[in-house]
RNA sequence: GGGCUUGUAGCUCAGGUGGUUAGAGCGCUACACUGAUAAUGUAGAGGUCCGUGGUUCGAGUCCACGCAAGCCCA
């Protein structure tokens, strides 16, 4: 007989094989192409790709974030939804630039020099794509659809025209403006230092400045002052507000100035008053202070929050009449970095000289210091060298001259470098810098409490050594805070994944927004499109190649350009091509391209327009694909891409660019360290997924922790996704496949046994896999991934597996195909076929292989997995009472097990009975419908089932505390105890009467039965156990008929192993002679030989005396047998 | 320095709205099964729920302050 092998049986499975076997099938058969074309005029799932960079090889995170993408991507597929996934390349930006320049040995000095900007661009473009050949593949291998051969890229002349289409619509909405912002700033260098540069090591560096404290004089109020520490006593000029921790606790105190003696009151957090005044001086009287005493006295006259002193106005503290501001300037504001680690507890702002400051001046539209040039524009008083304006130096030499300062050199109106900007040798006699002399003056003034030399680390240029400055640089700004509420308000509509990174990260970063500083000073990137006349006055944002044509043609006419450059050239609009052109002003005048480029974020934060050349064409693609329904990037996307997403949709659309959002954690290595390079720690995907395979990998990601959570990436934790998940089902399919073929079962629904006319089990699996299907679909609909795959983990190994399979066991393999077998084949069939959809997002390339397993020779079976319909759970089939029956029987075999163990009797010993209280008609019906089933499971032969009448229960009462906390309240713990000291009679009265009086301090109150929870818990006499409510006593009585039930089947057991040692086949029939000399045995062959002879395809069985046979270890005595073939 | 997240068994993780004895898998120990067999099952041991205060009759859970780790921003 030659058996056709409907279903593929495995003996053992190569997972990485499978997913380049299913790749290949996949790409042969365009299964992708067709789940998307399949689902043409289909409702849209819009999903946006987060453009990674193809400069560096991905690594194992990649894996995880590409995973993410494609699982609701896929789940949405299977419901019905139409998912164009266009893939994405982010080409500009600072670690391209960086690395062109590690490659080419050349620093940014170098570039118009050593390499022009056109190579340097050519360079940039070549190298950005450099790994993309590594990132198609993985993201092949891992099975993540996307549409790789038409991705977006960002340096392509339509994408930067869609840009720049952006940021005219912005420039026409007046919220693209020029303006400063605080940045490192090196005079010596004359030139702005990104952060990269400020983390060069070295920069920072341990110096000695001179600090102040100063005091300055608060309105209306007689000596009393405000002081505040800085150790930039240069920018005291600039002053002009002063901020306070509101809920810090301040004093003011009466003492006096130790420079000038005069009184004086001041104001400083009571934190740091040890710090500003000697505790010897604590118990001197103020009235006893001579002028020059050494020690001085103080007295706290007064003690307030920090927000009380809200509003309060002081003097400006160099009273410079250029320098004069109108209120709300030199007031006391609220800033909520202000600690009472050092200093005074009070802050002093300087607009143009802090970003802190810069921040919280504009936030209370206070003022700041600074003086006009000759175009009208604000700059402050320190110019781009180092040095004070005429206008302050000025006032500082006439009060040198004023106070006799003398120093290492006459300073003079245009000396005042703020730093040591100059050559000036530091140890000259009598050297005194711009610090000191301000200290000496505001001394002499009786407007510095302290002045001493202060120990920090400050930022140094890391070509020049000198200090920096933070300076105010000319920047493009978007207007973002123009929309801030708008921008809150939608996002409250999104769905975000944590919640609390759209709550708290990202809500908190929207509700503290600042205006989009969107200039770099860079080469490779998108220009910003915006021409100007050299005295600014005139001004033309472009939005559009065609626009841009249309000026340089008017250019030409009037002569500022030869021709366009690019005659006779491919487009490109980086630098320097743009930078060429020269553009003719309304007035005639040249204008000339602002040299900035755009933050690269606006770039992929524009993707949604710009990936279909918005709004230049597709704009119908456009419309069906925006908003985004599901985005996912990782965490540390939260300021960079969801926010310039989100901020582009609100300001230009007026909506959310996305609905859904995942912020993924990080992947760090197996200790919860951060994998680098460096330290060897990385963990390359390509070698994992050749030797795990990528369904496993996937399936250990989404399955171990949230996506949310940081995950600790670790093999062995793949291992045991493969071994605990696909080892379990892959055996279960064996286990199928096996039997299936040897009856040769050919699944077809139209014949299928209907579920209600199947076996219980039958029924309760199929409620069971109804029951995960609905908790996968609602998992999933929820963005949770982890969830879904848990379910469907559990669902396998625990109830199909390790239940249904190994208690159905028997129907597979025993006689001819009848409709009960038919109907084992057909649910187990079932389950399995579910399951491939269900786990399809997630292990798409196993699943899709188990599928065609179990389809090939199905008619209706489809391409691909991925190309059938979501299987909705029917509710009709889900059988909750069943459910909780076969809870019980798990519970009820699981408490036998345990007694058998604790009284040593194996299973295959047999015993009469077990015993259960049941309290309640309907759990007891519960357990009859499974008795059988618990029955063969645990080996019993009956199950008695005692009630209330039986009278010999003993029972357990306990409080049902949440009912009675409410009730009682503080008056539980009186109630508890007297309820935990109750005996059977107690109980049987509450019972009959429905309440029990109980006598608490002294009061009688009603308990009622639905206050306490009676089970029954012991049975005098038996060996029991409980859990979960439910007891079991089992009969332990070996009664001689029983002992030789279970000598008939360990006999069974040892000849089963004799008949595999011979290597006999299952359907071989044997001849058994048993020695009649054990009395037990020979009685258990009279009794059982029946049994026994059908258990072992035993033609004959005889007892006779053995000389010759095989001696075989009964546990409690050995026995001779002879077994032979027939 | 600020915002946010995380902290439960050796490891990875669950633990609506507070409720008596805190769970699972892996690992470990013991046993069982031997017609899924390089598979499988059962049981057991293993916990200061990061710490300290507080609210409450009752806190892993709520509040406050810390500690440790991480991300982002200064």
């Amino acid at each position: 007989m030659t058996i056709v092998k409907t279903y593929q049986e495995f003996k053992q499975v190569d997972y990485p094989n499978i997913g380049e076997s299913v790749l290949q099938y996949w790409k042969e058969n365009q299964i992708f192409e067709k789940s998307v074309a399949n689902r043409d005029g289909a409702e849209t799932f819009t999903f946006f790709e987060g453009p990674p960079s193809a400069n560096g090889t991905p690594g194992i995170h990649h894996v995880m974030a590409r995973t993410l993408k494609d699982i609701f991507c896929r789940y949405k597929t299977l419901k019905g939804f139409q998912v164009k996934r266009k893939g994405g390349w982010d080409t500009h930006g600072l670690p391209v630039e960086l690395q062109v320049e590690k490659e080419l040995g050349i620093t940014k000095e170098d570039i118009g020099k050593k390499i022009t900007v056109e190579e340097y661009n050519r360079k940039c473009r070549e190298t950005v794509m450099r790994f993309k050949g590594e990132w198609d593949d993985l993201t092949e291998k891992i099975g993540y659809w996307v549409d790789l051969d038409d991705p977006y890229i960002t340096f392509e002349p339509n994408y930067i025209e869609s840009l720049w289409s952006l940021l005219k619509k912005l420039y026409d909405k007046d919220l693209l403006y020029k303006g400063y912002t605080i940045q490192p700033y090196s005079p010596a260098a004359g030139t702005g230092l990104s952060s990269h540069e400020l983390n060069q090591p070295g920069t920072y560096k341990d110096v000695k400045d001179t600090s102040i404290t100063a005091q300055f004089k608060l309105k209306g109020a007689e000596n009393t002052y405000i002081l505040a520490w800085t150790t930039t006593p240069w920018t005291l000029p600039s002053n002009s507000a002063l901020a306070i921790g509101e809920n810090l606790d301040y004093v003011k105190v009466k003492t006096f100035n130790p420079y000038t003696y005069e009184p004086v009151s001041v104001i400083l957090a009571k934190a740091r008053m040890s710090s500003l005044f000697n505790p010897k001086a604590a118990e001197l009287k103020l009235e006893d202070y001579n002028a020059g005493d050494k020690l001085i006295p103080f007295e706290v006259i007064e003690e307030f929050k920090g927000k009380s002193m809200l509003g309060w106005e002081y003097e400006q503290l160099f009273p410079i009449a250029e320098l004069a501001l109108p209120n709300p300037a030199f007031t006391v504001v609220s800033g909520d970095y202000v600690t009472t680690e050092d200093g005074t507890g009070i802050v002093h702002l300087a607009k143009a000289f802090g970003a802190d400051d810069f921040r919280t001046l504009v936030q209370n539209k206070v003022p700041g210091v600074f003086v006009k040039d000759e175009l009208g524009n604000d700059i402050p008083v320190v110019d781009k060298r180092g040095k004070f304006l005429p206008v302050v130096g000025e006032y500082l030499a006439a009060k040198m001259k004023e106070h006799a300062i003398t120093a290492h050199k006459t300073y003079g109106v245009d000396d005042f470098y703020v730093k040591n900007y100059t050559e000036d040798d530091e140890n000259a006699a009598d050297y005194k810098n711009t610090d000191v002399i301000i200290s000496i003056i505001l001394k002499n003034e009786n407007k510095a409490f302290k002045v001493e030399k202060y120990e920090h680390t400050y930022p140094h240029c890391w070509r020049t050594d000198k200090p920096v400055l933070y300076y105010p640089l000319e920047s493009w700004f978007i207007k973002t805070t123009a929309f801030k509420d708008r921008m809150v308000e939608l996002n409250k509509t999104i769905n975000w994944k944590p919640e609390a990174t759209g709550t708290g990260r990202f809500g908190n970063w929207l509700e503290n927004l600042v205006d989009w500083n969107l200039s770099r000073s860079r080469f490779w990137g998108t220009p910003l499109p915006i021409w100007r006349t050299s005295d600014g006055m005139e001004e033309k944002c472009i939005g559009s190649i065609a626009e841009l044509n249309a000026e340089m043609e008017k250019s030409i006419a009037s002569g500022f350009m030869e021709k366009s450059p690019y005659e006779g050239k491919e487009l490109d609009l980086h630098r320097p091509y743009v930078d060429d052109i020269v553009l003719v002003s309304d007035k005639g005048e040249k204008m000339f391209r602002e040299p900035d480029l755009i933050d690269v974020w606006f770039d992929s934060g524009a993707m949604p327009y710009a990936q279909w050349h918005f709004p230049f064409e597709n704009q119908d693609i456009f419309k069906a694909n925006y908003p985004a329904d599901y985005i996912a990037e990782g965490v540390d996307q939260t300021r960079g891409w969801f926010f310039t997403l989100h901020a582009i949709a609100v300001m230009l659309f007026d909506s959310v660019a996305f609905k859904n959002v995942i912020a993924n954690g990080l992947v760090l290595d197996k200790n919860g360290n951060k994998m680098s390079k460096r330290l060897g720690n990385a963990v390359d995907p390509f070698k994992t997924l050749k030797e795990y395979g990528p369904d496993a990998l996937r399936w250990y990601m989404l399955s171990n922790a949230n996506p949310w959570d940081n995950l600790k990436f670790n093999l062995d934790g793949v291992t045991e996704v493969q071994r605990r998940f696909f080892g379990t089902l892959q055996n279960t399919y064996n286990f199928f496949a096996l039997y299936a073929n040897l009856d040769a079962f050919v699944y077809d629904k139209s014949k299928a046994v209907p579920v209600s006319q199947r076996a219980e089990l039958d029924q309760w699996i199929i409620s069971k896999l109804q029951s995960l299907i609905a908790e996968v679909e609602g998992a999933m609909d929820n963005y949770d991934a982890t969830k879904a795959t848990r379910a469907i983990m559990n669902f396998t190994v625990d109830q199909l597996s390790n239940w249904y399979v190994r208690l159905a066991r028997k129907r597979f393999w025993r006689g001819e195909m009848n409709p009960d077998k038919q109907a084992a084949y057909e649910t187990l069939y079932e389950c399995l076929l579910s399951l491939t959809q269900l786990m399809s997002s997630f292990a798409p390339f196993y699943a899709d292989w188990m599928y065609k397993n179990l389809n090939e020779s199905a008619e209706n079976g489809k391409e691909s997995v991925h190309l059938t319909d979501w299987v909705a759970a029917e509710s009709a089939l889900i059988n909750t009472e069943l459910e909780q029956s076969m809870d019980l029987a798990q519970n009820i075999s699981s408490l036998v097990h345990s007694l058998r163990k604790k009284e040593k009797l194996k299973v295959r010993q047999p015993l009469q009975r077990i015993l259960i209280p049941v309290l309640s008609a309907k759990t007891k019906a519960q357990i009859e419908h499974v008795e059988e089933l618990i029955k063969s499971e645990v080996n019993i032969k009956s199950i008695e089932f005692l009630d209330d009448a039986s009278g010999i229960l003993v029972k357990n009462v306990k409080p049902n505390l949440p009912v009675l906390g409410k009730k009682l309240g503080p008056k539980m713990r009186f109630v508890v105890a007297a309820i935990n000291s109750w005996k059977q009679e107690e109980i049987a009265q509450i019972e009959r009467d429905g309440k029990i009086p109980v006598l608490v301090e002294g009061e009688t109150l009603d308990l009622l039965l639905e206050e306490v929870l009676i089970t029954s818990q012991d049975i005098p006499g038996w060996s029991v156990a409980s859990d979960q409510g439910v007891t079991v006593a089992l009969d332990v009585t070996l009664t001689d008929e029983l002992k030789q039930e279970g000598v008939a089947r360990d006999l069974v057991n040892r000849i089963q192993n004799l008949r595999k040692d011979m290597g006999l086949e299952v359907q071989d029939k044997i001849n058994i002679i048993v020695s009649e000399d054990n009395e037990l045995a020979k009685a258990a062959v009279s009794a059982f030989g029946q049994y026994i002879q059908s258990e072992t395809q035993a033609l004959t069985l005889s007892l006779s005396s053995i000389t010759d046979g095989t001696v075989l270890d009964m546990d409690d005595f050995e026995l001779a047998v002879k077994v032979e073939k027939a």
